[in-house]
DNA sequence: CAGACTAGTTTGTGCTGCAAACTACTTTTG
DNA sequence: CAAAAGTAGTTTGCAGCACAAACTAGTCTG
């Protein structure tokens, strides 16, 4: 059990962070959302989901595709392959450890 | 299902560092543990493990005793009620929105 | 054409986790 | 018995990060 403890130091902290884990979690069940549909889902302010999303961009866990709906700019995300395997295995370290 | 992801928005950022969190999870396991015991199962510097303790004790999560062994000073550490309760939600709220 | 709205991005600040350095005491060893 | 090594932690300095507020850029409305 004591092992076990220890995997949570190695834990993604790109992930671990709350609003990035609501994020994470919302695309993991949707596999594609746009920018609005995630500012109201999470509850987060428009500035600290951009940086958040730039930042799961950054680290290759989510794709964001930038284009239009009419002529409103539409910011598409889902998670890539490596995003929900690194969700996955998150999950299970939670699971296992506490 | 959307809801329930907000609650991560609210997590306790105290218990959510990983660090602490493998200190309240052993510590909710065995119920008193002394310095050198957290410090071996986590794998923590002494420097870390005293100013994650201190965090803690400061958030009310864990009782603080000092005291001997023999000539040498000892930390012990338990879980308070609040500590306990605060975990126990922690744990529910992962398992909800995860 | 001025003000309000949509859809985001950038910036400044303050907090916080981390390791290394340090304190204080005890035991061993030459 | 004095110096070195060990025990048990605490303090400190810095680098990185999350957050909200301010800002950009374009569009609609009266």
């Amino acid at each position: 059990m004591s092992e076990k403890i220890q995997t949570l130091a190695g834990i993604d902290r790109i992930i671990h962070e709350p609003a990035r884990l609501m994020i994470v979690a919302l695309l993991a069940a949707v596999e594609e959302a746009d920018f609005q549909y995630l500012y109201q889902a999470t509850g987060l302010t428009k500035g600290n989901l951009s940086v958040h999303l730039s930042k799961l961009e950054g680290a290759g866990y989510v794709a964001i595709e930038k284009t239009f709906r009419g002529k409103y700019p539409l910011t598409l995300c889902r998670l890539t392959e490596r995003g929900s395997e690194v969700f996955r295995n998150y999950r299970k370290v939670m699971r296992v450890a506490l």
